[in-house]
DNA sequence: ATGCCTCAGCTCCTGAGA
């Protein structure tokens, strides 16, 4: 089974990019379940009948402008839920489904802005309330999927000048500390798992042609139930989408689990 | 240079992203 996160920076442009990519696999190497984020489509917008045609069912949660999360699922999804229980938020930001067993979390982490804004108490506060709600997910016997776009680097492994970039948004202690709030709930970094040294990112600047001169952070995640640690067959972030015409600024990351 | 690029929208500028 292969799960994989994008952020497209808006659907309406990026379709075929997100069409294009999940035909780029094999049949044996589909991607069976994709979470988006940034779709920036209205429910009446979103292209449900591109993905249905291609055989996928889908599942989305929009607004206007900003935000915007969906799961195109090849297997039936239940129990669709949109953003985080009990917890207030204009923003659609968070979708989850049931897929094969799997408790799958496709997530759109607030940006913050800068650690002095209203947006990070924002940030803080949402955090907060998605790890409350995880710890009572972890307490049900599904494995979880926890994937997204976390805004938040996990360590100076994850940031092209941890130097430069220290304690500025992404890279504060305050973030580190709530993802490693996600990480104690027995989830884990499914790429660091396959990969520990690694310097990847999957995020680069339009600006200062960041993606050419590897500029970038990994900011993007895909944590997973510790009870799958033993199951991990690969996980990926494909940098080939972020080469093509007017990309998304973020890459699509994949995990290959046994299942 | 919080300046550089990209996107959406109450669109020819502005806010936000990260």
């Amino acid at each position: 089974m292969k799960l994989a996160t994008w952020n497209v920076n808006s659907l309406n442009v990026r379709l075929p990019h997100v069409l294009d990519w999940l035909e780029s696999h094999t049949v044996e190497e589909a991607i069976d379940v994709l979470v988006l984020q940034e779709t920036k489509l209205t429910d009446d917008k979103f292209p449900a009948q591109a993905f249905i045609d291609k055989g996928y069912e889908v599942a989305y949660f929009g607004q206007k402008t900003y935000n915007g999360v969906a799961i195109i699922s090849r297997h039936p999804m239940t129990g669709v839920q949109k953003n985080i229980p009990g917890f207030e938020d204009e923003m659609a930001r968070v979708i989850s489904a049931q897929v094969l067993g799997v408790q799958v979390i496709g997530a759109y982490f607030p940006n913050g802005q800068s650690p002095e804004s209203d947006k990070f108490a924002y940030k803080m506060r949402w955090l907060e309330a998605l790890t409350q709600w995880v710890k009572s997910l972890s307490e049900q016997p599904s494995p979880i999927a926890l994937m997204g776009d976390y805004n938040i680097t996990w360590d100076d492994l994850d940031v092209w000048d941890p130097v430069e970039l220290a304690g500025t948004i992404h890279c504060t202690l305050e973030e580190r500390a709530h993802f490693k709030n996600l990480i104690d709930l027995g989830l884990f970094d499914a790429f660091r798992q396959i990969h520990p040294e690694e310097k990847k990112f999957s995020w680069w600047d339009y600006r200062e042609a960041a993606f050419r001169r590897n500029k970038g952070l990994r900011i993007d995640h895909i944590l997973l139930s510790d009870s799958l640690k033993n199951d991990v067959l690969g996980c990926e972030i494909d940098k080939e989408p972020r080469k093509k015409e007017r990309p998304s600024d973020h890459a699509p990351v994949w995990v290959k689990i046994k299942r």
